[in-house]
Order: structure tokens, then sequence, then C-alpha cells
DNA sequence: ATGGTTGACTTTCAA
């Protein structure tokens, strides 16, 4: 089973060259995060023409997630648990039913910019509830990949300049914290595994702005945490970074895993 | 220090 994490940046600006990367990529369930639109705005017939099962959580401008998938879906519940005032929509769960069961978390983690703020404020507290929730899909000793667009560059060597980031949501070092303490519950950082002496990158944002993917001055944000019993399946793991090269690109590039499952 | 770009949606915010 192959798993992917694509932030699309728009669902409507961005249906040709979603399509046109999920045509190729061998993809067997992606979770989409800023669709950037309603739940009646998105294109699940031009989705579920070609094959895919489509479930949508969004809301009107901004944010959304949504899962496509080509295998059955099966208990999706909508929403982080532990705030029922929160209105923005980051987070579906869903269980894919391939050989083995794998239950997935597809998530769009607050920015928190700017900081101090408000802003800042929502996106620890978000990510104390995802401590929470992560603990919970943990207790389940199931296949869980917990996945998408986590606003966190983890370590100094995950981000081109890093000295561009030290005084922003995504580096500060109570975000990074917050990120660590949801790992050390007993997750797998799939991408950073794949290459842990890697001294830079791999990077799966880069800005529009001031020629940031010609100069690939990126960061690493977009990550995939596995539970004990995924990880125990992983065989592949990667980033398409050729993504970011297409036409209309996002400004991030999907992130996948490949599971014996 | 500033600026640079894109998307959704109206004119400005979010990233």
């Amino acid at each position: 089973m192959k798993i992917a994490s694509f932030n699309i940046n728009g669902i409507k600006a961005r249906i040709e060259a979603l399509t046109s990367w999920l045509a190729g990529a061998d993809v067997d369930v992606v979770v989409l995060q800023e669709i950037k639109s309603v739940d009646e705005g998105f294109p699940r017939d031009h989705f579920s023409d070609l094959g895919w099962n489509v479930e949508t959580h969004g809301q009107k401008g901004f944010n959304g997630v949504a899962i496509l998938s080509r295998l059955p879906l099966e208990d999706v519940s909508r929403g982080l648990p532990g705030d029922d005032s929160d209105e923005q929509a980051r987070y579906i769960e869903a269980t894919v039913m391939g050989d083995q069961a794998v239950r997935l978390a597809g998530l769009y983690l607050p920015n928190g910019n700017p900081v101090p703020g408000p802003k800042y404020d929502y996106k620890l507290a978000w990510m104390e509830r995802l401590r929470k929730r992560a603990a919970e899909l943990l207790d389940l000793e199931m296949p869980v990949v917990m996945l998408g667009d986590y606003n966190v560059i983890p370590e100094a060597r995950d981000a081109a300049k890093p000295e561009k980031w030290v005084d922003d949501a995504l580096f500060l070092p109570q975000s990074r914290a917050a990120l660590r303490a949801i790992q050390w519950q007993g997750w797998t950082d799939a991408i950073r595994i794949r290459e842990p002496w890697a001294q830079r990158g791999p990077f799966t944002f880069w800005d529009y702005q001031a020629g940031a993917w010609n100069r690939d001055d990126g960061i690493r944000i977009d990550h995939l945490l596995l539970s004990p019993q995924a990880a125990d399946l992983m065989v592949e793991t990667g980033v398409d970074r050729d993504a970011r090269a297409g036409d209309k690109p996002s400004d991030h590039v999907p992130v996948w895993v490949r599971l014996a499952a």
C-alpha cells in the first residue's frame, strides 16, 4: 500500500497538476491539505470518475483536508478532538482496507505566524490536542500513519537557510519541542530515517517568492509519522521533488511511504 | 531591512 500526503494549495487551482501527478505516482491513497474549498465545491465527480473514493473536510476559502483512495475507506472521522469550538477544517481520519487495515490521520497543522499572538497560541494548543490524539492512536496497536503538513521544521538541517527561520513559528523551540513530544511517544519519521545521516534536506516546500525553488531555498515541513506496527511494514519512502518543477505547481511536493500492507 | 508570489475572494488575508 503506497500512502502519500500532498498540500495542494487550492483544489481549483491545482486540479490539473494533481490529476497529472496521480496518473504517474502509483499511490493507493493520498491525503490532501489546503483544499481551500467547501465540501460541495470539491470536484468529487472528477476524481470518482477516475476511480478514487473521495472524503472531504472543507471550509470556505482556507484550510480544508481530504482523502483520495483507490482502496475502500471505513470509519471516517472529521476534526481533531479536544475543542468543540474549533471550526477550522484541518484534520481527517479513516481506515484504509488493504491486505491489512491501516489507520490514517491526515492533518494540516496551523502555521502559527505571526509570533507572538493568537495564531501562535492556537498552533501550540492544536499541537497539544494532536499529542493526545496521537497517544490514543498508538493505543490501537495497529498500523497507523499520521501524515500531512505539520508546519514544523524539526531540525536546522531541515532548512536550506535555518538562520532565516529562527523567529518563525515553524522553527521556534516551542514548536519543535511540541513535535518532538509527539514523536517520542514512539512514532517513526519515515522521510528522515530514509537517510538518517543527511546533512541537509530533503525539502518538501519552497516559497513562491524570491526564486526559492530555483535557489533550492526549501524546508522540510511535510511529515509521515508511523506507529511501530506501521514502521515494521515500511518498505520504501520518498519525496516527489519533481512536482515542484511542473506547470502551475503547489508550493509543497508530495511525500510518501510504501507499506507491505 | 525589504521584498518577492500565489490562491481565494473581494479588497485583503493567509501562507
